[in-house]
DNA sequence: ATGTCC
């Protein structure tokens, strides 16, 4: 028995030591060369049923191992070819976002999906993607910012009635702004979802829910922002009538809770499939009936209701400030995933940057810090998936707007807008996001509008350079 | 998007 005769059977690297070590002991017990080939067939042919013990028992486990890693490989191939999905705004949309979207629509658990007019390059899935999967749940389909949301309070006050200074005051003394950020323990806020059992459910969220709960009620940085502004509906709609109200825009999400549930199932998705194509690494995913899937699934929709939750607590605190109570409110989280219906098949589809949009069913797409953010009403288009864009989408990346615009053409637009910033950094200039009046146009098979909301006082965070 | 660690 030599090196030649095991390699010829098929096996490789470690299972041949292996083989060679039972072979010898087999030819010390007077079995002959071709008994033992015959043997270590059957050992290939069914290494499970050696694995309890006896002289191959070694070589039955590196190639059960061996044969566990091929499956992995197998079951985390490519397609060659995407999968055909439909493009709203093909124009506006820079050839990274579509790499992405290709690649997205080649994974194996990929059975549909669409791209939205504001989408641009992200992290995974782009921004502005829609994908439904069997099965299957991709952290990174869903975002870091799990939950991302926007809400609108319109209020029984005329646009006019809220000087710039007071609302600039109102904002400072109840909004909290910028990554990390908190509320001072004799203002912390509090609200249901804080007592919910769900936390009680993981130790992730055992974890969490310290930092979650002296969070609530604040926003991030980025993109995030709260405003007030002018609602405008040209017909009567929301039980409202049509006129002009002072409104609250919030866009917000799930704030480092929801970071740290996206980082803890992204590495436990990675390392679930070693085998994945490296331009789809950031697209693995956890299957939904196993138990890291149905733990994501857990946390992530609390994600989404503490998110909303944000939403909820800054509302109500500038709703009491002003003393009123809101007439109307809508809201939507656009980065999340959801079982839907698609095809006849129970699907789970991801929106990253996405608005739902089922039919008869209301949204926020924002503009920008200047530009004017629209509450639509979704028409439930199937190829879409239900879905529409989330804002205007990026033209320029962070970097990009830092590098090549100048702070006061940022100025000039706020001002020719009348629009009152604080905070809010010139990578979030208007000039780097994609026209809002062009995204709408291109999915007007997508939503209806509704109305529309002007922003007038704006605070964001405090940028790397502020305008 | 998040204070670079679940």
């Amino acid at each position: 028995m030599n090196g030649k005769h095991l390699v010829k059977l098929g096996l490789e690297k470690k299972a041949i030591a292996l083989a060679q070590t039972a072979a010898a002991a087999r030819e010390t017990a007077g079995l002959a060369r071709d008994e033992i080939l015959a043997e270590l067939r059957a050992v290939q042919a069914d290494p499970a049923a050696y694995l309890a013990g006896g002289v191959y028992a070694d070589l039955a486990a590196e190639l059960s191992a061996q044969q566990a890693a091929r499956d992995a490989l197998k079951g985390a191939e490519l397609r060659a070819a995407p999968l055909p999905y439909p493009v709203w705004g093909q124009d506006l949309i820079e050839p990274g976002a579509r790499s992405q979207m290709d690649v997205a629509m080649r994974l194996p658990v990929s059975r549909a999906g669409a791209l939205m007019p504001d989408a641009h390059v992200g992290y995974g899935l782009p921004i502005g993607g829609v994908l439904a999967t069997e099965n299957a749940v991709i952290p990174y389909g869903v975002g870091v910012d799990i939950g991302c949301s926007m809400m609108l309070s319109v209020l029984p006050v005329a646009p006019g009635a809220l000087h710039a200074e007071d609302g600039k005051a109102l904002l400072l003394k109840h909004t909290r702004f910028g990554a990390g950020v908190a509320f001072d323990k004799r203002d912390r806020q509090d609200h249901e979802v804080l007592h919910e059992g769900t936390w009680q459910d993981q130790p992730l969220l055992r974890h969490l829910f310290e930092k979650a709960a002296t969070q609530i009620g604040t926003s991030g940085s980025g993109n995030h922002f709260v405003e007030f502004g002018t609602f405008t509906l040209a017909d009567a709609d929301l039980g409202l009538e049509a006129g002009e109200y002072l409104a609250v825009l919030s866009h917000s999400g799930s704030r480092g809770f929801g970071a740290q549930v996206a980082g803890h199932f992204t590495t436990l998705a990675e390392r679930r499939h070693p085998g994945l194509d490296p331009a789809a690494k950031k697209l693995a995913w956890l299957p939904l009936d196993s138990e890291d899937g149905q733990a994501y699934w857990q946390a992530m929709n609390l994600a989404g209701r503490y998110a909303l939750a944000n939403h909820d607590l800054i509302h109500a605190r500038l709703a009491r400030a002003l003393n009123v109570q809101p007439l109307a409110q809508v809201r939507n989280s656009h980065n999340l995933a959801w079982e839907q219906e698609v095809g006849g098949q129970n699907l789970i589809v991801h929106r990253k940057g996405a608005t739902p949009a089922e039919a008869g069913q209301l949204g926020l797409i924002p503009g920008s810090m200047a530009d004017p953010g629209y509450v639509v009403r979704g028409l439930g288009n199937r190829d879409a998936l239900g879905s529409a864009s989330h804002g205007a989408g990026r033209v320029l990346g962070r970097k990009a707007a830092e590098r090549t615009l100048a702070k006061k053409d940022v100025q000039a637009y706020l001002a020719a807008r009348g629009v009152t910033l604080i905070g809010g950094g010139i990578d979030e200039a208007p000039q780097a996001y994609k026209r809002i009046e062009e995204v709408l146009a291109r999915q007007g098979d997508l939503v209806d509008v509704v109305g529309r909301f002007t922003p007038q006082i704006v605070r964001m965070d405090t940028g790397s350079e502020d305008v």
